[in-house]
DNA sequence: CCATATGTTACTCG
DNA sequence: ACGAGTAACATATG
């Protein structure tokens, strides 16, 4: 669910809501898979008594540095979510752990399907350390971008399938890249390797502006049943309204009135407008 | 019952 | 070993 604006609502939300240095009283891990492979009881007796010093975002990970110099990195796949509660609330339907602070405070998690991760470790490179660079980094240039792009002919990799993958781009997930790829006018089944100087110019921008209006709005929600996204205020995000071509198929394009077609590309659902948006 | 879902990764086939 | 495509994970919703 959540790519790189709506986790950096929640990271946002949690300082936001002063949980940091404030003494981790309880951990609950409600189910086992969560931290795996490690077990559930070092796990809770590894983050009990520690402190959160700085929380930040990496790609679409949520890394909480721990007062003993270990790292508490999250990942909430398709549909978790971490929610500020007070410590006396009951337990959700979803609920699957619960981090009770000294503060009467507590993060709940909740997580539908449960793809979410949780991981403890001492080296965060361990888990990072394959992601490509963030797009908002001023270092995100065009020619980075053109450069890391596959140069070879050998790569059929269409410039959808490459932009999800998170060692070349870090943070873009399915709407944000159909929304990039519709205001860069780009074809999500071009080529990675075909696209032009020019082209991947105007990839960098797009990119940037898409992510920096989903951040600016609180993250995308696309509805209002129990696996969408909310922020750890419980509240939804505003972008979805902004959207151009995501859940837009019928919709006529903003920019030529072109009406918006949905196909797949990548295995995922894929939103563009056929004239802006030519192979 | 079937298809779909904001993500990632293990597996399979060339 | 490598790249690309597919299945799998687990659950709810339309």
């Amino acid at each position: 669910m959540p790519e790189l604006p709506e986790v950096q609502t929640v990271v946002n939300e949690i300082i936001k809501q002063q949980l940091l240095g404030v003494k981790i009283k309880d951990v609950e891990i409600l189910v086992p898979a969560l931290v795996a492979p490690m077990d559930k009881a070092d796990f809770e007796k590894t983050l009990k008594g520690r402190k959160i010093t700085d929380l930040s975002r990496r790609a679409k990970y949520i890394v909480a540095t721990l007062d003993n110099g270990t790292y508490f990195i999250s990942h909430l796949r398709m549909s978790g979510h971490f929610v500020t509660i007070d410590a006396k609330e009951e337990r959700g339907r979803f609920e699957r752990a619960r981090i009770t602070f000294a503060n009467g405070k507590a993060l709940r998690y909740d997580d539908i399907r449960k793809f979410g991760r949780f991981n403890l470790t001492k080296d965060k490179e361990e888990i990072l350390g394959k992601l490509g660079p963030e797009p908002l980094e001023k270092s995100f240039t065009p020619k980075l971008l053109f450069e890391r792009l596959p140069k070879d002919n050998k790569t059929k990799l269409c410039i959808k399938a490459w932009l999800l993958d998170q060692t070349n781009v870090a943070g873009l997930g399915n709407i944000y890249v159909d929304e990039a790829l519709w205001l860069a006018k780009i074809h999500p089944e071009r080529p990675a390797n075909s696209l032009t100087l020019d082209e991947a110019k105007s990839l960098r921008d797009a990119i940037q502006s898409v992510l920096k209006k989903g951040i600016a709005n609180s993250g995308t929600s696309l509805g209002h049943t129990q696996g969408n996204f909310i922020s750890a205020d419980g509240k939804h995000g505003n972008n979805a309204e902004t959207l151009n071509v995501f859940h837009r198929q019928g919709k006529p394009c903003p920019r030529c009135k072109t009406i918006i077609i949905k196909t797949v590309v990548a295995q995922r659902g894929t939103h563009l407008c056929p004239k802006c948006q030519q192979k």
